[in-house]
DNA sequence: AAAAATATTTAGATTTGCCTAAAAATAAAT
DNA sequence: ATTTATTTTTAGGCAAATCTAAATATTTTT
């Protein structure tokens, strides 16, 4: 039996340990759950009893292959809840984090797989995110951020690096959302803010803070 | 801050004030809800506390309206969604139960709105209950017990009394689905069982127990 | 290499929700 | 009206998950 909260901890120690590439470390776990580093400490050694992580410590942590297997299944079921959330219940982008953060905690035979075919086998969530099968398999897409695409470059919007409610709707009001396709037409020295066309034509300034958290794949046009 | 243990008390509470028309006991919560009789004295006082129940010290308690509004909104979403799991992910109506014990607590706003309407405001849930509307209103059916059909009598199947698997599950397999037209020839004096003809002829024994969980609404032929 | 700063763990409490066993109140039976 | 049985509450404890404050380990700076 694994808890709700195990879960999330599983899971926020994926996520920190997808970006850097060495143990992940109680501060970092307490940062990003918001919570003390005392109770994350408490915390590793219940998962650690259950051989959930390998934690050494003052060392830090890693997921064993049962800890990883929990915490993609979980993100699995994030990702395909909020995939509901915007397909069918027509929620915006930006709403339905809190919502799926709920809901992947639902446990029970058969869900996700039903859930899964009822949205058609989504690849991507409403965010770009890749959505784990159900083997835990995705696919890996080299996107980059357009604060390293060149001038003269074209690209497909294919995910975001931030998920704050301000940039996911900032995003959305700019017509800036998944799938729509720009080339940056010039690039500001002075503040590394850009100058975009649109398919649709419209031309957009975006500043370096944009540029940062926003992904793209390459057109090759 | 009302707790998912406390919405479940609230709800055990609303559902045995619904048949026995006195103060509810603390005994019988604690056979509904499968725990001890301390158990449920302890969760009483906080409830109290919360003023989301009237209670005297043995003498039983009533939920206060504020009590019943959260009770109420529980049922709406266990009801709305039981029919989303049959509906649409194709559960069969014995195996949502559990699942919709979990997702009832899912908080959030509109979630319950949007859900409702992508159902197509539907009036009643899987078993026949009747869905709670945004307002906490609903439509009382005058439905009574196969036992208490009078021979000759035909009616519709509307509701069961008992919600467990293998009651679901047999009915299921007789073709005794929500809908389905009965009429009933004739009542064995030894014991009560009956024998009844479908709407597509076929005949079928049911026993006396079976008899006392169906409801049905008399058709007025 | 010692001192200072930072990160991490431990100790001790708190809250929620549950338990068993014992005490107290109420209801039923004689 | 007592006695007996049943119901309900209280007392004391436990586990999960959290917190603050204090102690300890590690890293960085001088
Ligand atoms: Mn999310
Ligand atoms: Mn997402
Ligand atoms: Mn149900
Ligand atoms: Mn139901």
């Amino acid at each position: 039996m694994i808890s709700q909260a195990e879960e999330n901890y599983l899971k926020a120690i994926f996520k920190i340990a997808e970006k850097e590439n060495r143990a992940v470390s109680t501060n970092a776990i307490a940062v990003l759950m918001q919570t003390t580093p005392a109770s994350v400490s408490d915390m590793l050694r219940r998962l650690s009893d259950k051989n959930l992580i390998a934690y050494e410590k003052y060392r830090g942590v890693q997921l064993t292959e049962a800890g990883k297997q929990v915490a993609t299944e979980l993100i699995r079921r994030h990702r395909l809840w909020e995939v509901f959330l915007v397909e069918k219940l027509g929620f915006s982008w930006d709403e339905v984090h809190d919502l799926a953060e709920q809901l992947e905690h639902v446990q029970g035979p058969s869900l996700i797989e039903r859930l899964d075919a009822f949205l058609d086998y989504p690849r991507y969530d409403p965010h770009g995110d890749p959505i784990p099968d159900a083997d835990g398999l995705w696919v890996f897409r080299a996107q980059i951020l357009l604060s390293d695409l060149k001038t003269g470059q074209r690209g497909v919007i294919t995910g975001v690096q931030e998920h704050s409610s301000a940039f996911l709707q900032y995003l959305a009001q700019m017509g800036l959302t998944l799938g729509a396709v720009l080339e940056l037409l010039e690039r500001i020295d002075y503040d590394q803010s850009v100058r975009v066309r649109m398919y649709d034509t419209r031309e957009l300034m975006l500043s370096e803070k944009v540029c940062k958290n926003l992904f793209l794949m390459i057109e090759n046009a």
